[in-house]
Parts: C-alpha cells; structure tokens; sequence
DNA sequence: GATATTTTTGCATTATTTTGCAAAATAATT
DNA sequence: AATTATTTTGCAAAATAATGCAAAAATATC
C-alpha cells in the first residue's frame, strides 16, 4: 500500500472517529507500527491532525475553531511556512498583521520559540494559544469582522513608540515597479506605519500575488528586506525581484 | 484509552454534570484513580476546569474551546442568556469582558441588534462575526492565553474617555457583604475601571457564583444596577441580594 | 535494460512518557 | 481526637517515541 493512500485513509478514519490509534491503524493496513507513525508526523507537518502520545487526535479537539475561514494550508503554504521559519532566527519582537500566510507561519512556529508578537489579527493572536513561550500582544481598534484584525489610530499611536526587530507583512499585491500593494485603504495606512516601525521587513507570499498590483500601495520593493515564497531562488518569475 | 480521550470525556462529562467526582471516573473510564487524578491536575493547568477536593467543578473561564467544539450551553445558561437579552434594550454602547456566560450571551444576541460592543475578549469579538449590524471594539494589550482576553495600562487610560449605557460584567463570586470578587488581580483593577465607565452596571450569573467570594474584589453590591440569574426573583436563594 | 539515486520501510536500540501502586502527608468529617 | 477520605510523593513496570541503520522499493538517468 503506497503512502498517500494510507494518508488518505489515516485522515478519513481520522475524521470518522475525532482520534486514531497508530497500535491498530498499523494492524488494519498492515504496515509496520513506524510507518504509521512516520506518516502521522508528516500528517501533523501539514496540520491535518495533532500527534498525541499513542496516536493523533483531530487538530481542534480542544480548541477554538481560529481557523474559521481561514481554511487548511496547501503544499505550497506548508512550504513557505517552512521557509519563512528562518527569519525569526536571532529576533526578539515581530510584528505580525492578518492574512493567510501569516496565520500558517504562526501556527508552525517552534513550540518553544521565546518571542513576542505584536498583532492586530485575532485568528492569530488565538492560535498562538498554543505556544505558551511566546509573549502576544494585541493591538486594540475596531473590530473588522472581514479581515478579522482590528483598526484605529489609536495604534497608529502606539506604533509610535515602537520598535520591533521584524515586520512580516502579509499583501495582496508584489510587483518590482509597483511595490507592495494591498485592496483596503485603511490597512494600508496601518502597514505603512508598520514598516516605519520595524528594523526589518519581511513579504511571505504565494506565487499567484507575484506581479500583481492591487489598489492602495503600501511602499516600495526597496523597502522590503527579505521575500519569502515557496519557489526556489533561481526561478524565473523572481528574476524581476532580484537586486544588486 | 488514550490520556487526550479521556480528557476529552471528562470535559464533556464536567459540561454535563458541572461537576465530576473522581472515584466514579476513574471506574466509568476504566483507568486507575491516579490518572484521572493527573488527568484532572492537568486539565486545570489548561484553565479548562477547576479541582476541588475529591472531584473538579466547572471554571466560570472555562475558555471557549470547550464550549464550542463540544457541545452546547447548559440548560442553566440558555434560561440565563434569554433572560439577558432584556438589558440591552435601549442601549447603544455596551462594555462585555471574558467569561462563559457573557459570551453565550453575545452568541445569543438578535441578529439585527444595532449597538456598539467593546470588549477585551477575543472570544467574544470573534462570536459577534455573526451579528452584521453589532460594531465591535476591541481593547488591545498583552494577551491573557488562559483566559484569551487582554489587559494593559493602555486599557486603563483609554477607558478614561469613555462613557458606556452599559457594563455586563463577568465575575467568580456574587456576595451580598463581600461585594463582587474574582480571582485575579489585574483582572480586578481593569474591572473597577470598567464600573467607573460605565452609567448601568449588570452581573449575569449561574447559581453557584451566588454567595461565593474569590480574593480579589472588583466592587460594592450596591454598585452593580441589575443581577440575572437563572433564579425566579422570589428565589429564597436571592433573599441577601433584596434591597429597597 | 541496466545502473545509479532517492525514497520508503522495518528493525534494533535508546530515550521519554504514561501508568498504577503504596507509603506518607494532608484535609475533611464525625 | 479519632476516623475516613483525599492528596502528594517516589518508584518501577509498561507503553510509546525517537534515532540510526540497512534492506527493499520506487524513481530517475544513462
């Protein structure tokens, strides 16, 4: 039987029973009691599931659903996730807004990482719950129910007394000419406040935003330090991207 | 069975009973008395339950990820919600904090219901995601995990400019003498803050919080304008709670 | 089609976690 | 004060997890 089967089937009897026991999982599809556990790793890689001590559990069995919209990452996101690990080596306080991507990355981060994130997402305020090292700071405002992030000049205030080691920046829209660009105009005055406030800015960012230019226009390509995206360095659609 | 199975059976058990002794799990569940006892130790330490000799009760803070994968309020907190529903009549700004009950509130609340809703529970702001007409602020600050709400001195002087029609305030005891009490400090200064903002004081409550007292305490008995509970008002329980 | 390369698998060994037990300490009850 | 119930603590056995390694299987390359 080939692994993406028995994935497959692991993540149906996953969902039938809320837990699985990889004892008997590795007697009805008859494979060795490693593979099992092999795959549930990679399984809770993916965040199909969540590894307990003698077998895996569904991801929320006891959480608050923060996934609400947000839905279940892709290969390509587990990828950048995995990528995007890195820029948190040697930093202390990042600053992180709402989106997708950045949720995923949060969700992954190392269960023992010891940082402060300062936020205005609530889905990933919430899902950091699950990381009882990082210190979560929540920036106060109105409440956007669409984006679910808060807004206000009150943080536009409180940004001003701030300094953060990095900005991971969730867009809509990167284009090399154009620079960073986003569709609210309201989140894009709070981004570009953001910027100005961090030491570093990083882009994570999936290949179809690539190229691509929304309305408001958060600042330039130049002012973002580093890009994160699932293809590899060399690839072609970077090429406008590249500096130096 | 594994540890997590457990823990999820109690919990559902605790939301049943509201109350759970340790030497009849520990036969129901077929496991030593001990590691029901771990079980328990441990579910506290999540702030999902509280221990009390011999057995554990329900934590009124009990946090949302209970509540919402796993079944439904009890009969209690639906009396009590509906009952609740009466205070916001002719009101336009409301002040909500963290708890159970005021969130199955703010679950409960029409629909079309046209007011402002500030809080620093991030549950809470994320329920009213159903509620279309109901504008949300939220109170940022460091973020309380265990009870997923904020808290901060930047809280305080933001209060200082407010006025609110209406502070619906959670709390841990209810005691004619001892006043309104909670279990924990800094909780405690926001809450007074909360009662100075606000022009009507309101306290939703199930019946066991009635006559407690915790150690921190928030204010006066006479400082709180109206108490719901899921008691009929001739209740001998309520007698202490008479005024005129 | 044969060979090299990568991926997957099962096994053995070594940690780690969980579990149940029993003695001692503490709290509740009469 | 005596009795009973519950909690705490340390410990050893059992179950499970992690790791490194080599054989087998699948895939790619020539």
């Amino acid at each position: 039987m080939m692994k993406e089967e028995r994935h497959r089937l692991i993540i149906e009897k996953l969902n039938r029973d809320q837990r699985i026991n990889l004892v008997d999982l590795s007697q009805v599809l008859a494979v060795s009691y490693d593979s099992i556990r092999r795959d549930v790793i990679e399984l809770e890689d993916k965040g199909l599931l969540k590894k307990v001590h003698g077998g895996a559990v569904v991801n929320s069995y006891l959480s608050f659903k923060t996934t609400q919209g947000l839905g279940i990452a892709n290969d390509e996101v587990i990828l950048l996730t995995r990528k995007a690990q890195k820029l948190f080596e040697n930093t202390r306080i990042v600053l992180m807004d709402g989106g997708t991507t950045n949720f995923h990355i949060a969700e992954q981060l190392p269960k023992n990482l010891d940082i402060t994130v300062i936020t205005n997402s609530l889905p990933l305020a919430m899902v950091l719950n699950e990381h009882p090292k990082i210190e979560t700071i929540l920036l106060g405002g109105t409440y956007y129910k669409r984006y679910q992030i808060t807004l206000s000049h009150e943080i536009m205030r409180q940004l001003d007394h701030l300094k953060v080691d990095l900005y991971l920046m969730g867009c809509n829209g990167i284009h090399a000419e154009a620079g960073i660009t986003i569709r609210n105009y309201e989140e894009s005055l709070l981004k570009q406040k953001m910027v100005w406030a961090a030491r570093r800015v990083a882009v994570c960012a999936i290949e179809e935003k690539l190229n691509t230019v929304e309305s408001y226009k958060v600042c330039d390509w130049n002012q973002v330090d580093a890009l994160v995206t699932s293809l590899k360095p060399s690839d072609p659609i970077l090429k406008s991207f590249r500096r130096e």
